[in-house]
RNA sequence: GGGUAGGUGCCUGAGUGGUUAAAAGGGCCUGACUGUAAAUCAGGUGCGAGAGCUACGGGGGUUCGAAUCCCUCCCUGCCCA
């Protein structure tokens, strides 16, 4: 299948600048193509699992992916979908941000080349090595001199930030910064398709016009669909508004797996095409029932996207928890592959209750939180509920090490005291 | 640079000297119902066992008492240059 035809099928195409073009282009060929990320954290979040999808599958096609780290953009601060300006980053944190990046980015991406076939590898660069050279005479001659103020003061994206509140001057160069960034690509690396989110559209197209006016060549944009969860958020946080980040420290594997496995129906398969490698008749089968059955779907969905990220043993460990926690069987407290928060023995003096270790497993984020919790009847230690939260923890442990504290029925924690 | 309107809890947004830890909505949390989904319903939502403490951009002041009045600084929008 051609691979625009599948990234088609998979609903990854939002928009494409010409995709009969784009389609020959791909076939015709190996081709060099670019996604860029922002490092202005120190992970990834699950919002950009839509992004590294993309990016990986056209590898698998056999084209040559560049992860371009915005360390120079992040400098500027794109404008785009924002009603206040971006905190501009530190030039020290960006260098921690890379690194942390870069990491993530190869579990999604082969930098070694021939993983899928005759794949070639993967590069990253960073568009500091060329943005922070620039002299700006020389820019505002070569590169500005393409760009149409009409223009842009027409698209949408300014004209959002225009009715809420105005743009500086430097977020008004964003696009040209960004449009530079692909003209410098195609000429050192001959890449000559950029691949984004559709919120990215006209940014993208602004570097496909540069290409065009300034070497009069052919370069190529592809946008896939932003996806939303069906209250209209976007992708990559939790309920509470924490952050699904991939970085195991930041998120653990579990509650990766339980992000996942707790999909919306409505985004069961639209998740499995976007979100997974399996082969399309199986997505089919696996969504092809209703209610509680769709929950296979889901645990399918969950473990594959927790092994992409953490690798297979993590999330078989994650579906093990899952199974324990929410299946007939009962967790014991001895299982060191659950999330696991330890408390030395010297902490736990008789004023040490059960509300402390409530707060100290992060399950409560006060005493009188973890009170409220067990008036609603929603706190347990293992599998009993707890009406006294002020009895001594070390009561309720007995002469066990470690125990299973529940906040709710979704979140736990396996307490072990060293 | 001048004028003007503002900065309240996770968010939107009331409150203009005293029962205001701060209305109302949203969000979030817990419970019921379920399928670890959605929808619905009920309760909760600064810290503290409590006395009490801390909070309405920062700092200072007036007052028995301030989110509310005064001074000053910082920030944001709008209009003019």
């Amino acid at each position: 299948m051609a691979a625009v035809d599948y990234l088609s099928n998979r609903g990854f195409v939002h928009d494409v600048s010409d995709e009969d073009g784009l389609r020959e282009h791909l076939e015709t060929g190996c081709r060099t193509f670019y996604i860029g990320y922002d490092p202005t954290g120190v992970s990834l979040h699950a919002g950009h699992m839509a992004t590294l999808m993309l990016h990986g599958t056209l590898q698998r096609f056999g084209h040559r992916p560049i992860a371009v780290a915005g360390g120079g953009t992040a400098m500027v601060g794109d404008p785009t979908g924002r009603t206040s300006a971006r905190d501009i980053i530190k030039l020290e944190d960006l260098e921690h941000n890379l690194q942390g990046i870069s990491a993530q980015l190869s579990k999604y991406l082969d930098f070694e080349g021939g993983q899928f076939g005759d794949n070639p590898a993967a590069t990253m660069v960073n568009n500091a090595d060329w943005l922070l050279q620039l002299s700006y005479i020389p820019f505002l001659r070569d590169i500005g001199q393409h760009f149409s103020v009409n223009e842009m003061l027409a698209s949408e994206t300014y004209k959002k930030r225009f009715e809420s509140g105005g743009l500086n001057f430097v977020e008004f160069n964003y696009r040209l910064v960004q449009s530079y960034d692909f003209l410098h690509l195609f000429r050192e690396m001959g890449c000559t398709l950029q691949l984004g989110g559709s919120d990215q559209w006209s940014n993208i197209l602004g570097g496909v016009d540069l290409i065009r006016r300034a070497d009069g060549e052919k370069a190529y944009a592809l946008v896939q669909p932003l996806i939303t969860t069906p209250s209209g958020e976007k992708m990559g946080k939790t309920g509470s508004g924490l952050r699904v980040w991939l970085n195991p420290e930041m998120f653990s594997p579990y509650d990766y797996y339980q992000y996942w496995v707790n999909t919306d129906d409505a985004m069961v398969e639209t998740y499995l095409k976007r979100f997974t490698y399996i082969l399309d008749d199986e997505i089919a089968d696996l969504t092809s029932v209703q209610g509680e059955a769709l929950r296979e779907a889901k645990r399918v969905l969950a473990l594959e996207a927790t092994a992409m990220a953490h690798g297979l043993e993590a999330a078989q460990q994650a579906e093990e928890a899952t199974k324990a926690l929410f299946g007939v069987t009962t967790v014991s407290a001895n299982d060191d592959s659950l999330p696991t928060t330890e408390i030395a023995v010297a902490d736990v003096t008789d004023e040490f209750t059960l509300a402390d270790a409530f707060v100290a497993a992060e399950l409560a984020k006060s005493r009188g939180e973890a009170r409220r919790l067990a008036q609603q009847g929603g706190l347990r230690v293992n599998e009993d509920q707890v009406s006294d939260v002020d009895m001594p923890f070390s009561a309720a442990l007995g002469d066990t090490a470690a125990v299973i504290l529940r906040a709710g029925k979704k979140r736990f924690k396996r307490v072990v005291v060293m």
